[in-house]
DNA sequence: AGCGGCGCTAACTATTCGTAAGTACCTACC
DNA sequence: GGTAGGTACTTACGAATAGTTAGCGCCGCT
């Protein structure tokens, strides 16, 4: 192996990376392009509560980091299209994952934030 | 379903759950605690990067969530053991194989991003 | 006797983020 | 024909969030 990566060395580039995939917008974002091709203002709808600044900020660091490929028709009004490149759809696949391994186990995690919360009032 | 879960929705408490475990401090003690128990003091040594502020605000999250389960024994010098609940343990092998895959396609990514940049430095 | 390790917490500051507005151009409507 | 709205952003500023430093009480080691 040539190139090592290590996300728990702080120097490493991957912990950069991990932290586009990984950060709130950017993994949303990926998610979301799972679904197919969207357009800028498809995803801020879709994505909900991003803004703007940070959908933009977001994708220009996916798409550095090769997981996203932008798309400009030259035409006016103006058309841009955002897809997963081949590398972002395997990274987004393993992301989808966790979402949706979140949003299957909701009931019990909020149960699981309950007992905590009962435990933290009962000891006060 | 009862309970439905979805990370798109910005008052969806999914989200916040997803915030925990893909943040980017969340996301690295979950991947390390994977290994095992772990001590408080070597999780910060092993997170490299992490503040004690943070690896604590951190943790009680995750614990809150049901992703981490913290064991006290109350001696002298105090020793906090902290390690994965089964539901963390789900999780955070999600989380392992995106870190993996990172790592593993390293090379691929930092040429996307020198490509991206010689584009941009050309086009100036 | 002093230093460092343990697992935190509190106060302060630096960095990041969200909010709101501006850009330049077009379509649709009244 | 003037206003309202949509496109894809960028910029400036206040608010939230993260990192830095210091301290706590107690211990073992030297």
């Amino acid at each position: 192996m040539a190139t090592e990566g290590d996300v728990y060395d702080r120097n490493c580039p991957s912990r950069v990376i991990a932290n586009h995939a990984t950060g709130q917008w950017g993994s949303l974002v990926m998610g979301k392009l799972l679904d197919g091709t969207k357009r800028f203002s498809e995803l801020r709808r879709e994505v909900a509560g991003v803004s703007e600044k940070m959908l933009a900020q977001t994708l220009q660091a996916l798409e550095r980091d090769g997981l996203v490929h932008r798309e400009v028709h030259p035409v006016i009004p103006p058309h841009v299209d955002y897809s997963l490149t081949p590398l972002g759809t395997q990274a987004a696949e393993r992301i989808r994952g966790l979402f949706t391994w979140i949003e299957d186990n909701l009931p019990h995690l909020l149960a699981a934030q309950d007992a905590y919360d009962a435990r933290r009032a009962e000891n006060v």
